[in-house]
DNA sequence: GTCTATATCGGGATAGAC
DNA sequence: GTCTATCCCGATATAGAC
């Protein structure tokens, strides 16, 4: 059953482990070799499927920021109100995380390298993003909502500690092992509560510094 | 004048040329001739001075986050309000970051890669940054003035979106060549400002989640 | 589509003169 | 302490059989 014109899974097969293997050691660090052994399958057939490494890197990433794009697009088009939507980017972001673990470390990576190993096209998928997520407050600030801050701030103030918990997770692991510190355990939900809390704190708390108040 | 056992400063030029390089490409991506242009010296000399490229960048990582946790434990020490503690502790990350442009990029880096570069004694003293942190946030718990937060989250909540601004530097004068897009400036002051009141926000503001209230 | 070689080369590390 | 020359392995990529 299932025989006749069953598409083999081969590129399947090297997509997933490139994407575990990029996502632990980074483009340079990356083996084709561990890539290939990982995938079951031998290395050439790596390059029968694409073109190089920086092909294959270069996929595997821009497949994980359309999907992120997406969902981004999808909540700053619902009818949801500012505050909802920005409870919602923030556990998009968290799933996605969590459907795609190479998603923190890639983006991360990547945003260090000054995104070297990306082109034009995907590039501006990247810069979308923070694009969205200014919309959605843009919204919140008209409506008398939020107060205005800067949005790359804002960006960064709930993609930060999220990926930065998730790619953290070797680190934290190795500090539990080697001892009883409960410093470094951190669940998953507490973590959503606190980021969310964390964001519309801000967004919603008058700013010292230029002296408005609600 | 100042001939008479006038110590050559290879080591160090080589120190600031590997920091430079390991900052923007990497563990893996850095490369000792690179490294040896840039010092204007040999590669021999490289390995006159450091074991390998190992040892060399473990001395580079243990140098930057010695000096973090040195202005964390200070800052900590010090009389002041656990809530200017906190303050002190964004701008100390801040000033170390300019003062030593490497330390945003190896760390963000590290964390992903795992801390696979680091012995135990430098892993060490990666892990006391955040329990330094929490050790001013319980103060400012047991005082009142602060609602307890978990204190990792807290630590991610600042370095995450400081790391993010410094590391994107790249990314983000890119786009600002490629268009006139404003979105993608943020004035230094501003991330000072965002940063601080972010985290007073979340510290002070009562939490949604478990129906606390002040 | 899948495999076994193998070409090729960049780059970490060393030898040894000065 | 500083250099030139070189070793040599590992890793990307390709050729070509099946």
């Amino acid at each position: 059953m299932r025989t006749r014109g069953r598409p083999p899974d081969s590129r399947a097969r090297i997509l997933a482990a490139a994407a575990a293997e990029f996502a632990a050691r980074g483009f340079d660090g990356a083996n084709v070799d561990r890539i290939a052994r990982a995938a079951r399958l031998n290395k050439a057939m790596i390059y029968y499927h694409f073109k190089n490494k920086a092909a294959l890197y270069g996929e595997i990433f821009r497949g994980l920021i359309e999907a992120v794009l997406d969902r981004a697009r999808a909540i700053a088009a619902s009818d949801a109100s500012p505050r909802e939507q920005i409870t919602a980017f923030v556990h998009a972001i968290v799933e996605e995380a969590e459907a795609r673990p190479h998603f923190p470390p890639m983006w991360l990576r990547e945003i260090a390298e000054g995104g070297r190993h990306l082109d034009r096209a995907t590039f501006n998928l990247v810069r979308q993003v923070p694009e969205t997520l200014n919309a959605i407050m843009e919204r919140g600030c008209a409506s008398g909502e939020f107060r205005r801050c800067h949005p790359l701030l804002l960006h960064f103030g709930i993609v930060g500690p999220l990926m930065l918990y998730f790619v953290s997770q070797p680190v934290r692991s190795r500090i539990a092992s080697e001892g009883p510190s409960t410093l470094f355990m951190v669940p998953r939900d507490q973590l959503l509560a606190h980021v969310e809390h964390a964001t519309l704190a801000t967004l919603t708390t008058g700013p010292q510094e230029r002296g408005r108040r609600s």
